[in-house]
RNA sequence: CGGGACGUAGCGCAGCCCGGUAGCGCACUUGCAUGGGGUGCAAGGGGUCGCUAGUUCGAAUCUAGUCGUCCCGACCA
């Protein structure tokens, strides 16, 4: 059929590409590096933005809009920043276009150069600090809690669809705060609402950790994240959330006066999601028949199909449907009736399966004749008749079991693949041939951490929070080390 | 930016080597049957073969250039 998925052990990338164009998540676009997010994609996201912005209200924050484009010396005014994100930004340089004199359509105006390039957000904290400045005098305007949903265009050389495109949509938080303590609990505490979210509504477990130097984010003094893990054994940093310590209220000037009523530079956080998380999602729980969606963040979390020879069995069930369809609904249930006659049951199943469904409701008129319905779950594909007795009640229970067991399946997998290595070449042989995390010694020298990126493509996912301390050799260079940090190939 | 592959109907592809005015599957339209795992039969509609130039009586096919996309690397979330 057309609709045919590459299988995983054929080719992984193969099947993830399959499975977001088939699963009608995205598109590729006209533009090079560029996605469309189609309705079914666009609704997960929504889902998954919805309920990460209520989190962030319930810890203090609001929302804002900060300008697309960015003054270009304002980039430079913080030079870990500058430097990380100068090789991947676009230039805005001229503001108008005309009709070409010599009939080639339309062109540049080279009389409408800007003064100042403006470059389009890679991030937001320089246009954000800049605007800090103002609002910003006295301990009693902190601590400020903000966060912004936008896009952002990082000018990536190679992309993948969610995974990585030169324009994503994320929301990135900028705080604000009085002390050094405080925005440090600001920003292990938004890496906890990460970490919370990933898990409860994704049903993807992650590991809470702090990358290395070399790992960590332009222009922050420490970067934490949650790492997790895909079917591949490979690795993905599903959310990043940085102290920035005052590197950017001294760029920028943010000075404040505290209870004293002395000068100080405020203390600052930032921290993102972004939309491939989508990615994330698909990569570690879908199957080679299709998509897989944890029932809490799923567009429809139900369909229902009706089969029916004729309109007068077609009459019937959907009287019975549209009951059913009601009391769901009661039960704050999303869900699909998909009453298309152009489709035939068979390829309405493999289609739903496709876009990873969670539970299927067939309702046909044997069904009605014995008060039963056939409930198939997406996460086992295993099917039952059950009565339509308290039926809205045992689907809801249902929906639940499933976010729980996507999560434990995920969680088994994961947990199954952190293995220990104590020699290079147990490393070497783990990281081929089991793939996933491997905890290790380091010396914690980029030096080493670089050696053995270039060796193998691993690279440290991260220094797990609250790591035990063990005195032990570093993998390669057989230096003294006193714990174990996590490698892994990444995306 | 290096390596590989590919641009022919909405999608997936064949045709190209050996030049003669385009075909298959899916999708679409109409009708009938069918309907509990990607339905069957019949009849239809749709393409300046990525673009530009050249060779030729004649180019999807040969030559040169150009644009674009995907895959694998280096870089990155």
């Amino acid at each position: 059929m057309s609709k045919e998925i590459t299988s995983r052990a054929e080719d992984y990338s193969q099947w993830y590409n399959d499975l977001v164009i088939k699963g009608q998540l995205a598109d590729y676009s006209a533009v090079r590096g560029c996605m469309v997010i189609k309705p079914y994609g666009f609704a997960l996201w929504e889902n998954m933005r919805d309920a990460l912005d209520k989190m962030f209200k319930d810890t203090g924050h609001v929302n804002a809009y900060f300008p697309l484009f960015i003054p270009k010396s304002f980039l430079s005014k913080e030079a870990a920043h500058v430097e990380g994100f100068a090789k991947e930004c676009a230039v805005v340089t001229h503001y108008r276009l005309k009709n070409d004199p010599n009939g080639g359509g339309i062109i540049v105006d080279p009389d409408a150069k800007l003064e100042e390039e403006l470059i389009v957000r890679p991030t937001s904290e320089t246009i954000i600090w800049n605007t800090y400045k103002d609002w910003i005098q006295s301990y009693r305007d902190l601590p400020l809690l903000i966060n912004q949903w936008a896009n952002v265009v990082r000018w990536e050389m190679r992309t993948r669809l969610f995974l990585r495109t030169a324009e994503f949509l994320w929301q990135e938080g900028h705080t604000a705060h009085a002390t050094k303590e405080e925005a440090i609990e600001e920003t292990k505490k938004m890496l906890d609402v990460y970490a919370d979210f990933v898990e409860n509504w994704m049903a993807l477990p992650v590991i809470k950790g702090i990358k290395t130097e070399s790992e960590r984010f332009a222009g922050a003094e420490d970067t934490y994240c949650i790492e997790a893990l895909m079917q591949d054994g490979k690795a993905l940093q599903a959310g990043t959330s940085h102290f920035l310590g005052q590197n950017f209220a001294k760029a920028f000037d943010v000075k404040f006066s505290n209870k004293e009523n002395q000068l100080d530079y405020v203390w600052a956080t930032s921290w993102g999601v972004s939309t491939r998380l989508v990615g994330a999602l698909v990569m570690a729980h879908s199957d080679d028949q299709g998509l897989i969606l944890p029932p809490r963040i799923a567009p429809w979390q139900v369909v229902i199909v009706p089969i029916y020879k004729g309109e007068e069995q077609k009459a019937m069930i959907d009287v019975k449907a549209k009951e059913l369809i009601a009391s769901l609904k009661d039960k704050g249930i999303r869900v699909k009736y998909d009453d298309n006659d152009n489709a035939r049951p068979g390829w309405k199943f493999a289609e739903y399966e496709m876009k990873g469904v969670p539970v299927r409701i067939t309702l046909g008129a044997r069904d009605l004749e014995n008060n039963l319905a056939e409930i198939a779950r997406r996460d086992t594909k295993e099917k039952k008749s059950i009565s339509m007795d308290g039926l809205p009640e045992q689907i809801s229970d249902l929906l639940e079991e499933i976010q729980q067991n996507m999560f434990n399946r995920a969680k088994h997998y994961r947990d199954e693949h952190i293995t220990p290595a104590d020699t290079w070449e147990q490393f070497e042989k783990l990281l081929d041939e089991k793939t996933g995390f491997i905890s290790a010694h380091w010396d914690g020298t980029a030096e080493t951490e670089e050696a053995i990126k270039d060796k193998t493509k691993a690279t440290i996912r991260c220094i797990p929070l609250a790591n035990k301390q063990e005195t032990g050799k570093c993998i390669l260079s057989g230096k003294d080390s006193v714990q174990r940090v996590l490698f892994a190939r990444a995306y």
